[in-house]
DNA sequence: AATGTACTCAACCGCACTAGC
DNA sequence: CGCTAGTGCGGTTGAGTACAT
């Protein structure tokens, strides 16, 4: 038996709101507010309406300050960023977009902005089956760990702790660290996406992470790798653990639902491939790190690229990690102190007393 | 002009969560 | 502690519109 429906809907209006409907409910919340109650209030506002329906109308329709119309670039950016952090959360999504509703970004990006995406990918990749589905619409991995690796699954171009979108060589910088899967990653695991670099359209995606404490906090390093001149004929995931060589410790717990990312790791991207595409290529190359805005764009710095020495690697890009660290640190003090923030405001925006904040409590938690 | 198809976006649905009893 | 009502959220639907044939 499901539960009861939160209203008699035999005796509410649906579909489109007329005019006069909107007219009488924004008219009666500015009068009277909500009073806390949206199951009372369409009676007390003489509407036959649901109160949901009177919810959702005002929320993403009639509320004060809502912005229609096209999306700017800035704001693209910011949801590209903050869907590779964060995964469809809209709300939290909207809290970054003043004037925006979660709604208006959710259909936004369903309709347009992944499309516009997806045409800016090589073709290759789109083609590719390391890409079966380019799942632009997955969840967060995070949301719990029980599908901590839904993203991965799909072979996610978001997969996992990814936060960095390079689409011809235009960084889509990103806004907000990763949600960490609890129980943490190996603290050496380095990860890259290498695509055919030939193609001048390539797309990189890349990231390291140190996971300093179990227990309180996990520091993700997240960069990109600029890779110069790979030749490689596909796309190709790289998992590396330091050398330890035990499948599935490359990224996320294998205790919690992590499986699914070692076969993937094993099946899709083995070291063999990677070894042997990589045999005969130039022992050290150039790379770029950039990340967080402006802070770190552009640095450069000398990586081994042999995969016996991934550990060499990790152990070079952790002389950035102090940097990056307070980068990360900036972030986190900024969510940090938005969830100090009393329980009427809603993440990052002051001007957004409507909604709640179950979705800040999530990240709150993680961090 | 008529019809078919694709697209948009407001609205709905159902689930998860919380507070209050 | 369990139940219920209220709320918020993400996913999905479908009516209206634009565009293509």
């Amino acid at each position: 038996m499901g539960r009861a429906p939160c209203c008699d809907k035999d005796n509410v209006k649906r579909g489109p709101w007329s005019p006069e409907e909107d007219a009488k409910l924004k008219s009666f919340i500015e009068k009277y507010g909500t009073g806390g109650n949206w199951i009372a209030l369409p009676q007390k506002a003489g509407l036959k309406r649901c109160g949901k329906s009177c919810r959702l109308r005002w929320l993403n329709y009639l509320r004060p300050n809502i912005k229609h119309g096209e999306f700017t670039d800035d704001e693209d950016k910011i949801i590209c960023s903050l869907f590779a952090s964060i995964g469809s959360r809209w709300s939290i999504i909207a809290g970054q977009l003043p004037g925006r509703t979660d709604n208006d970004i959710k259909n936004y990006w369903n309709t347009k902005l992944k499309k516009k995406l997806l045409a800016m990918l090589p073709s290759f990749q789109k083609k590719s089956s390391f890409f079966p589905s380019l799942s632009l619409q997955s969840p967060s991995p995070y949301r719990s760990s029980s599908d901590q690796f839904t993203m991965a699954n799909n072979s996610s171009l978001f997969y996992g702790y990814t936060n960095f979108i390079n689409i011809n060589n235009n960084l889509t910088h990103l806004s907000l660290p990763p949600q960490p899967p609890p129980p943490g990653p190996d603290p050496n695991s380095l990860i890259g996406l290498l695509t055919n670099g030939n193609n001048e359209n390539g797309f990189y995606l890349g990231f390291q992470e140190n996971h300093h404490d179990h227990q309180s906090m996990y520091n993700i390093t997240p960069m990109e790798y600029h890779y110069p001149t790979p030749d490689l004929k596909e796309p190709m995931l790289m998992f590396g653990n330091g050398g330890e060589g035990h499948e599935g410790s490359a990224t996320g717990s294998s205790s919690e639902g992590g499986s699914s990312l070692s076969q993937i790791s094993h099946e899709n991207f083995s070291k063999d491939r990677y070894q042997n595409q990589q045999h005969n290529q130039i022992k050290q190359e150039e790379y770029t790190i950039q990340g967080f805005g402006d802070h770190i764009h552009n640095r450069s710095f000398i990586v081994n690229d042999d995969y016996n020495d991934q550990k060499q690697n990790v152990y070079n890009l952790k002389n950035y990690e102090s940097q990056l660290h307070s980068d990360i640190e900036e972030v986190k003090q900024l969510i940090g102190n938005t969830n100090n923030r009393s329980s009427n405001s809603y993440l990052f925006n002051d001007d957004d007393e409507y909604k709640t904040t179950d979705d800040r409590r999530e990240i709150c938690y993680h961090y």
